[in-house]
DNA sequence: CGCATATTTGACCAACTGGTCAAAGGAACG
DNA sequence: CGTTCCTTTGACCAGTTGGTCAAATATGCG
């Protein structure tokens, strides 16, 4: 079955999919090519059709496999843990995807900023559901008393806006910073913030 | 000079400049179309041609908009006022417009993913500076024990993502909180994450 | 009204777009 | 070596794109 991907394909797909992620995440879907894609695969149009069926196909498999490496971490907050160290951890493995897969971010926020035509359902469904779930462990721990009453949700963005900007807004952080390395000081401000917050 | 602007010449550059916000904020430069801003404007497409020389005067118009509205809190913010309500205040301002102008917001995030091609100068020139300049006055404020220490450009970048992200985001939020209008817990959200924060 | 000026548009263009297809070039394997 | 299947590509297509232009229409004004 899946042995009948060969080597070639598989090298082809993974090359095609990373000049996918490249050009989509900068344009969008609307504003990408296949001419952009095919240019930066060093691969030509047809080439590129020949391993995915459309344009949209290539976006759709991006997006499929970034929505599943954003959930997982979701998933593994654990309940029974220490609330302030499960939420810090949280974002702190947030941070570090924006540092080390910013382009997946950027693909996400210009899907978002585009109405999310493509993942809709899953945000209107899965992700929904593992944040309203979330949320209730959440509301679990203020009420136990073991970190500061918060709104859940609100307290989820606060924390995707805060790890995901160093990766979306980079161009504009590294604008008004200059040389100093942005993530450094990042982590400890995040930190800082939430332990703040949480903190009773 | 100016007064060669006629009645009609001023409602139809307003009503493109609209449809162009519109469009742009959604798809970004490249994703956008003349025949769409055309469509949304009621205009024939050689109709925008002659109130705007080109596809890219009518973004560059919104930009240099849009720049100068956002910069205005910033100056706004005074040394000599108190340190922490002086912030909460810009962190106040920054979410209403977040509220009201919410494709400004998108406009915006959408050029900083494409990798502000076109204020690339603004961003290393006079935003660089007036984010130096309040970065020196939150350091005086620091340094005089009026609020807790932080690293002033991190603050800032916080207090840009934790606003804009309800903007930027709307879709996603929308999805995960249903009918609850977001605004309303945003408000007390940041002001008690800043408070905390700041507050020594 | 009649004229000058401002506005609007249909027809058009060259470049680009996503996608097709038949034919050519390679790899693998007996 | 020859055959089979996988891979690659040049040529092509219909629809879209930003932009032009001359002609038609509306407006303002004496």
């Amino acid at each position: 079955m899946s042995k009948s991907e060969t080597r070639i394909q598989k090298k082809n797909q993974a090359t095609i999919l990373a000049a996918g992620l490249q050009v989509f995440s900068q344009y969008g879907f609307r504003g990408s090519t296949l001419d952009m894609i095919a240019e930066v695969a060093g691969l030509s149009k047809p080439n590129l059709l020949y391993y995915f069926s459309s344009k949209d196909a290539i976006y759709k498999t991006l997006l499929a496999q970034l929505l599943e490496n954003w959930m997982e971490p979701v998933y593994a907050i654990n309940a029974d843990g220490d609330p302030v160290e499960e939420i810090l951890n949280y974002a702190k493995l947030k941070l570090k995807m924006s540092q080390n897969f910013p382009r997946e971010s950027r693909l996400f926020a210009n899907e978002i900023l585009q109405g999310a035509p493509q993942i809709s359902d899953v945000l209107h469904g899965e992700l929904r559901r593992a944040v309203t779930d979330l949320a209730k462990v959440i509301e679990g721990w203020i009420a136990a008393g073991r970190i500061r009453p918060v709104d859940p949700y609100h307290l989820v963005f606060s924390i995707w806006s805060l790890t995901q900007h160093y990766a979306d807004f980079d161009v504009q952080i590294r604008a008004i910073m200059g040389d100093t390395d942005p993530m450094i000081g990042a982590e400890h401000h995040i930190e800082d913030i939430l332990r703040r917050l949480l903190t009773l």
